[in-house]
DNA sequence: AATGGTTTTGACAATCATTATCAATAAGCG
DNA sequence: CGCTTATTGATAATGATTGTCAAAACCATT
């Protein structure tokens, strides 16, 4: 059976407060940062449970580390400034029916998607487009 | 000056000979068996050379590992089976059209994607049944 | 409220891919 | 052939993530 604890409320909580997407890590130091002593491998198991459950939405960055949102519960994908993080939910039906064809096309079964685009927000595309947070691993268009 | 080393060569000739996608490890296991003594390291140099110049195409796994594939030179995406690694190439033109407009539509510039298909191929969706490889990383379908 | 079986936690060690070091090597050039 | 310098590779270091396991917390039941 599960058990709710506080712990899990907490991680809950500070992915709701959280702007965009953020890493096991960064959400252990933010709740650091007000007072919890919660512990960084729960961190990890919470979200991984809130991930499974789908509260929620998961990717990686192309650094590989693996990032973190609430979910609103609804599929949807993801437009992120390689810059300053600023995500952006995006619906795509098109792509849904795409990437459902195409695995049975090829016999593919439990077929699941990672559709992500990244670019340069409207504000941050004016600086210097300096190799930010998420600079490499994209499939170049 | 960029300088031409056996290393580099044997690193992209067992990328053109790999089926699929391999990891740097993967790569390197393989030189090593054929007799090559080749270091680790260089591996992952010239993996990210070859990448960089556009010679490879990258990915990440869902396991977060790095993964690479001698690239044809044209914009493409995969189907990949998670169980035993057979990669498809598939175009979509309309998959390209919808994130460049997304992108715009957002006043998102130079606007990069990751769009993959995981799923079980026609040989491992009998066998298959276990979803733990998968269970983080990519969006829900 | 107290009990007790089970789950969850958390400090710490372990793992594992990747990167940094840095002395030794070898490519390219004159 | 020698020189300059990029490259290599053995190894240590890094850093995110997971495993361990005794102690603590949860919760149905008494
Ligand atoms: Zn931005
Ligand atoms: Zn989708
Ligand atoms: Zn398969
Ligand atoms: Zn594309």
């Amino acid at each position: 059976m599960k058990r709710n604890t506080w712990q899990r409320e907490a991680v809950r909580a500070a992915l709701d407060t959280a702007e965009g997407f953020v890493s096991a890590q960064g959400l252990h130091a933010t709740l650091h940062a007000t007072g919890s002593p919660i512990g960084l491998a729960t961190v990890y198991r919470a979200l991984a449970d809130l991930a499974a459950e789908g509260a929620a939405d998961s990717l990686q960055s192309p650094e590989g580390e693996s990032l973190y949102r609430a979910c609103t519960n609804d599929h949807h994908h993801h437009l992120i400034c390689r810059n300053c993080g600023l995500t952006v939910e995006i619906e795509a039906d098109a792509v849904e029916i795409w990437a459902k064809n195409v695995a049975a096309e090829h016999g593919f079964s439990q077929a699941a998607h990672v559709v992500d685009v990244f670019g340069l927000c409207a504000t941050c595309a004016p600086v210097a487009p300096s190799p930010g947070r998420f600079a490499r691993g994209a499939s170049r268009p």
